[in-house]
DNA sequence: ATTATCTATAGATCTATAGATAATGC
DNA sequence: ATTATCTATAGATCTATAGATAATGC
């Protein structure tokens, strides 16, 4: 699947990843403030790179915002991957998924200032969350802890309360992120079968730490 | 709070009317298309109306898309209002508005695109369904029929996944939107403390019948 | 010598307004 | 006579590209 045998990356091809992640860090604040519709030159200017050197990186302004969201998506997505690579039981892979994704809030808040705008569109998004969740809660019903009919439908129950979460952690920023997120959290568990007790114990489980960024 | 004494409107009263619903209307098509990046051009077209009467009517397109937000709004609450003012039990309120939200996507599909792609601003928006979802999840448990510690993060867990659902109603045009979003609200009365049964209960009662449009 | 970046600009597009036209009120 | 609508356009803005400059490789 690579293209190829990876020589490795000159200085110059250094120089151009260093334009390119200006250009789409750029293009990532301007999401996260809700102002999408920003011309090619005011990019090019907070990224602090020529107007002309945009198209050796992008074909247009949509190009280069596909790609900022992708990056957005799938750099939280590998993330909580990890956090929860090393649990067995699938009901605690979602439930560690769900706490700690409301927890990242705090630390990543332009990244999901990016999701939030994005909107319910991440939930049909090939890439990021939507296909991690929905992994995580049929390994959940396959291993009988969750009493589920309709994967896609629970999908989107799940998804669209984190977003909810998300959106009221945005919100509140003086708020306590862990708390609010282990509710939910139970709340959700409880809606896919679990007991009230059973709900509360697996969110007052220790928690991996904070990754490092 | 009423500006004029209310002089009938007269035919130019209407005239003008027809202009800046003919406006909304394409502005609501634009933005339910995902198209907000429009020229004032192409909406004014799109209404079959001259260029320049657009200012009569908004000062910016940014004016016009805001105002067709808001009118999708408070068009499908009120309309959710309507539908559930005969209920007494707050529980049961909650629960029909739920279930027929999900029903009304198939006869308002273009409006529910403009909530979809508007995302979770609709969550925070001081129109439509927020403030009255609140109030409905605030008379449950003032009832004692739901159990909740935080409201706003109850109004999130609903809302988030009542657009969820929306977004799968609308990525599966064949899907049983009565069944889905009766188990939906089955999952989310779980959720709020209620048994499956009970929960399961409520969400077999009638319906009162979809609205004329 | 090669390649990415930068500057400058032509041409397209878009907004806001001025002035003409058409519809309504009296 | 009044008022909303329409047409036409000046000026601003934006995109895409051409050609010059600077950085790196050999």
């Amino acid at each position: 699947m690579t293209s190829e045998p990876a020589s490795p990356p000159s200085r110059i091809d250094r120089r151009k990843e260093r334009t390119r992640n200006a250009l789409l860090q750029a293009a990532t604040t301007f999401l996260a403030d809700g102002h999408p519709n920003v011309s090619i030159q005011q990019i090019t200017d907070a990224a602090d790179v020529g107007f002309g050197s945009f198209y050796n990186h992008f074909d247009s302004k949509e190009a280069l915002f596909e790609a900022a969201v992708a990056r957005v998506l799938e750099t939280y997505g590998t993330l909580l991957e990890d956090l929860v690579a090393a649990y067995d039981d699938p009901a605690e892979v979602f439930a560690v998924s769900f706490r700690m994704t409301g927890r990242l809030q705090r630390q990543l808040p332009e990244f999901v200032r990016v999701i939030l705008n994005e909107g319910m569109r991440v939930l049909i998004h090939d890439r990021g969350l939507a296909p991690r969740a929905l992994r995580d809660i049929e390994a959940g019903v396959a291993a009988g802890r969750f009493d589920i009919e309709n994967l896609q439908l629970a999908l989107m129950t799940a998804g669209g309360a984190l977003l909810g979460l998300l959106q009221l952690l945005e919100t509140e920023p003086d708020a306590d992120a862990g708390a609010l997120s282990d509710q939910m959290t139970a709340r959700l568990l409880r809606a896919f079968g679990m007991s009230k007790q059973e709900a509360a114990d697996l969110c007052s489980r220790p928690l991996p730490p904070q990754p490092e960024l």
